[in-house]
DNA sequence: AAAAGGGACAACCGCGAAATT
DNA sequence: CAATTTCGCGGTTGTCCCTTT
């Protein structure tokens, strides 16, 4: 048997929401909740399906969205949110208190996205009149180009350590406890991400010149801070952070030995006091693993 | 001034996970 | 435990509006 449909689809309205309809939803909701969407439209007297109503409500017509463009702030960690986490819209939303996934995702495929695939073409296409490549550029394009490929194969480790994290962790009740609360490995980065850890970073992010508003140029390319903060977290999964025996080992994986950018010693040594500079030994556990190398990785590398 | 093209955003669709029966 | 239902997510499409020709 199939699935059933969510809703029966004959007679239903579909399209643009019409003011009477928005107004309908709202006092239905603000009186009696919306409880169960599959028969909201019914008890509210609207010819829509519930699921359209549900979208409605969470993408519009909640009380708390924040509407408006989005700041350079809001920018920035969509950006760092997105080369660490990919595509989990609903995840980076809920780090921008009154911003859908909805809008988060459109605000990415329209903008963003395209900002990203600027620089990328820039580098290829633009040789012949620029004054000369640059290092900048040439090493954008390599880093874009391995970028999917490096994520994905971080995507895989990562749910195998996380799995092993839980497994050795002495406390099995709390792990359990983690568990049945439905904890994901994007949770336990976000943690981070929200504990002082991931202020440190944002913290040694502005401190190395990143402050500066991320922004586009007058010719609408992305401006050399900005750039630096994207390159950062681009490459975040091009490199992997082990620890054997008290010895913390630096490898990158982008295996263009031609290449010295990514060979910024100072910016190495950067993460490496951070990481052991990190007091919470629970949380050591994660920067050992992939989790951590991708945190520790996103910002120091942004000498471009 | 009108048509074409493109950008931005809202809404829909299909799928998988979780919850319920 | 399996079947069914509901919900939420991410990808995609449709539509409106602005800019360019």
């Amino acid at each position: 048997m199939g699935r059933a449909p969510c809703c029966e689809k004959q007679g239903l309205k579909k399209g643009p929401w019409t003011p009477e309809e928005d107004e309908i939803l709202i006092d239905y909701i603000k009186k009696n909740g919306h409880g169960s969407w599959r028969s909201l439209p019914k008890q509210a007297g609207l010819s829509r399906c519930g699921k359209s109503c549900r979208l409605r409500w969470t993408n519009y017509l909640r009380p708390d969205i924040k509407r408006g463009p989005f700041t350079l702030e809001e920018e920035k960690t969509i950006i760092q949110l997105h080369a660490i986490v990919g595509n989990r819209w609903s995840t980076i939303a809920s780090q921008l208190p009154g911003r859908t996934d909805n809008e988060i995702k459109n605000f990415w495929n329209t903008h963003l996205k395209k900002r990203l695939e600027r620089m990328g073409q820039g580098s290829t296409t633009s040789n012949a009149s620029s004054a000369g490549p640059t290092a900048t550029s040439s090493t954008s394009t390599r880093h874009m180009a391995q970028w999917e490929s490096a994520r994905l194969e971080a995507e895989a480790r990562l749910s195998k350590e996380s799995l092993l994290f839980f497994s050795s962790q002495t406390d099995s009740a709390s792990a359990q406890a983690a568990a049945a609360a439905g904890r994901s490995d994007t949770d336990y980065f976000l943690r981070i991400w929200n504990s002082d850890v991931g202020e440190s970073f944002r913290r040694l992010g502005r401190s190395c010149g990143r402050d500066e508003p991320t922004c586009l140029q007058s010719d609408n390319s992305i401006s050399p801070a900005s750039s630096s903060t994207l390159m950062a977290a681009v490459t975040a999964t091009a490199l992997t952070i082990t620890s054997e025996q008290n010895e913390v080992v630096v490898k990158s994986s982008d295996d263009s030995s031609s290449s010295n950018e990514l060979e910024d010693e100072e910016s190495h040594e950067t993460s490496l006091s951070l990481l052991l500079d990190f007091p919470p030994s629970d949380e050591m556990g994660f920067f050992q693993g992939q989790i951590g190398s991708r945190l520790m990785c996103g910002l120091p590398l942004g000498q471009f």
